[in-house]
DNA sequence: AATTATTGATACGGCCTAGTATCAATAACG
DNA sequence: CGTTATTGATACTAGGCCGTATCAATAATT
């Protein structure tokens, strides 16, 4: 579509821009993912994406600046919902069954896919380099889920003891690179079993 | 003691030997923790001890080795009890009294410890690159805190829960530097409630 | 059609770091 | 006491990477 043939240079045309800014996010999301900010160089960033380092830098700054914007566009697709096909963006919060039991079927198929786990890793070891992403992350990721609980009708403090039950142990091992993704039905009596914990732990409003 | 004065050169006597390595152990704990394993080089770990990179090479061979050793020192006190004086250390696992809500503030005490927290993120970084140390990290901290709380009388399941729900938000918060640590009644409230709720959730034996 | 902005290709400067080498000094060991 | 291992101090090699510069090419813009 807007897809300039490699090699050509000159002025590109708006559409292309975006494009090719979308394919230079996509290259250091994957890259970032799989090795980490300090084992990744722009070279590699700009050689998977088809672009100059140049191109690049004019773009987005420096690396520090290129890690946000990553960042910063998957925290945008999670709770949008739409068909970016987002492994970790979940659903939208004014979903029409608000099902406590649904809801968390949803958050733990996202939150513990491979990309959201590696996401995660990625910001806590990057967390005193950019303590403000680490919070954006935080918000739009844990503190999201639990506020999507709560809009399914769970009290805040049964939203976070349903969530932290629903990650659970699996998270942590899947952080240390212990364990693989859950599969779905797994994810389903994790929700199950989080959501009948936090109502028993906690007393109705 | 068996301190060497700076600048002095020569064989060194077994015990000065073990007091050497004692010391680049220290410094390079402090800097991983502060700073992280690719943003510390070994100029600065030797500076910290009084040593020279010759000395640092030939006692643990390279950078990787001297984060094996590092940590699996941590290992080793961990659980040990002593008079180390380490913060993330557990208590015996066949303490007098193994009542457990005790187990769990301990447990918490320990593993919510800015020491115990940066050690954590250290190896949720560095489990990409060292697989087999995350395994034995998982294996000394959060599943010898379990198998604590089954010694002082609950079921694995029961201590699995008790576990997460001790460490909860607050562990990933602080995970991703948003937090401080928690107070000793903080980390007592919170001890309290898990382990009810992790009785309560779980059928008896 | 002329201008101007932007890119590709490439190279380079500057900086940092891992790891090694050299040499004199010095103390443990036999 | 002589030998030998080991260290301090320092310099050095090799390599990687960030960020910038140069120059020709090319297309959007006017």
């Amino acid at each position: 579509m807007t897809q300039r043939s490699i090699g050509k240079r000159g002025r590109p045309t708006p559409a292309e821009r975006r494009a090719r800014d979308a394919r230079i996010l996509d290259a250091a999301w994957e890259l970032l993912l799989e090795r980490g900010f300090a084992e990744v160089s722009l070279d590699a960033v700009a050689a998977r994406a088809g672009v100059t380092k140049r191109t690049l830098y004019t773009a987005f700054g420096d690396k520090l600046a290129l890690l946000h914007a990553v960042v910063r566009r998957q925290h945008s697709y999670a709770g949008a919902g739409d068909e970016t096909g987002q492994a970790d963006a979940l659903p939208p919060a004014d979903a029409a069954a608000p099902d406590p039991v649904e809801t968390a079927v949803a958050i733990g198929g996202a939150l513990l896919s491979d990309e959201a786990v590696a996401l995660h890793r990625l910001m806590i070891s990057e967390a005193g380099r950019s303590p403000e992403l680490a919070a954006e992350f935080h918000e739009a990721g844990p503190l999201a889920a639990q506020q999507h609980l709560v809009t399914a009708g769970l009290t805040p403090d049964q939203a976070e003891t349903a969530f932290t039950l629903l990650l659970g142990e699996l998270h942590r091992r899947r952080l240390l690179g212990l364990d693989a993704a859950p599969s779905p039905s797994s994810i389903r009596t994790r929700a199950a079993h989080a959501v009948a914990t936090a109502l028993a732990a906690h007393p109705h409003p």
